[in-house]
DNA sequence: CCGAATTGTTTTAAGCCTAAAATGTTTCCC
DNA sequence: GGGAAACATTTTAGGCTTAAAACAATTCGG
């Protein structure tokens, strides 16, 4: 049973969480931290898919999911799996099947759907320019020991999963 | 003093690094989680932002940035604690300089140099808004722990430096 | 002191990105 | 069957972003 004192903490730090400000500071770097991150990163392999393949970061990323579906997505699904709004994929493709990277048909079930997958060209391609990406990454992230590893990518997961429960109660 | 069949695997693996493509499947996994994690909460925070003060994220950074140096800053300086491109902030600027959020004059000692501070209206507004921010990225992270808070603050650092040392490999 | 780097900013050209409205298609359900 | 709702995509308008080139001012070395 905990002591009388320890009751008062608990009563105050509760009222406290109405009545006053909280301290989120700690969050608040964390979040910055992340961000930082992953700009840093995002900026290398940006930076490098240009110099050596002449390929924006976007790009690498639609061939990167379309790579893993030979069968081919619809724009929603790409749009879903990318994070971005459709209008933005809209647009993505249009120039990928420009430069030959993607092939572009409607549904025959549903008109309304289009279904775009990799080209050969666009394959290969890819194949090529992902190898290389793999080193990078590696490279970015050569001073994390392999139990770095295991315990980033699960405290990223609880991450994820509560932000993924606040938006869920912010739209509900 | 290691056994001879410790030195063979050492030996091999050392071998195989340069002969044969490792296994990066782990990093790369952890990079895609990492990406996954930020752009869910700056969707999320650039959705809030839009709808309860139809200000987009760029301009709540950029006014973040000033609130911290009550002085003033210059735009590469900006620029660099942002890491985005010089352009990208001489664009962003002008906006919040028309909308009467920052003020900006040229510096008395070297005439390069542009001198850029939040307004009074920039402020105040600023830290109404901040204040709700805070509150939006405690929620994001609500379900993470202390220790979870502080072990992602400490692994990110790691990631970080790891990080900045590929870069400056590659520059070099 | 003067030309050559260096530094700070802006401009340019192209592409990325979003939210919201518009368009066309399908499904649901009465 | 015939609307209403839902869905997939495109369009629109505006802003963000970058890399590279251009411009302006300062500093540095001889």
């Amino acid at each position: 049973m905990p002591a009388v004192s320890d009751c008062i903490e608990m009563l105050d730090s509760e009222t406290k969480a109405v009545e006053t400000p909280e301290d989120h500071a700690e969050e608040l770097r964390l979040w910055l931290r992340l961000l930082t991150c992953t700009t840093l990163i995002e900026g290398e392999v940006r930076g490098r898919l240009r110099q050596r393949f002449d390929v924006t970061l976007p790009r690498f990323d639609l061939m990167a999911q379309l790579d893993k579906a030979p069968e081919g997505m619809t724009l929603s699904d790409v749009s879903k799996r990318m994070m971005v709004s459709n209008g933005n994929v809209t647009g993505l493709v249009e120039r990928l099947v420009e430069s030959g990277h993607l092939d572009r048909r409607t549904s025959d079930t549903d008109r309304r759907v289009q279904v775009i997958r990799l080209t050969k060209l666009g394959r290969a391609e890819f194949r090529r320019m992902a190898a290389e990406h793999e080193t990078w990454i590696a490279d970015l992230f050569a001073d994390l020991s392999p139990k770095d590893v295991r315990e980033l990518m699960r405290l990223l997961a609880k991450t994820k999963a509560s932000a993924q429960k606040s938006a869920g109660r912010r739209r509900a």
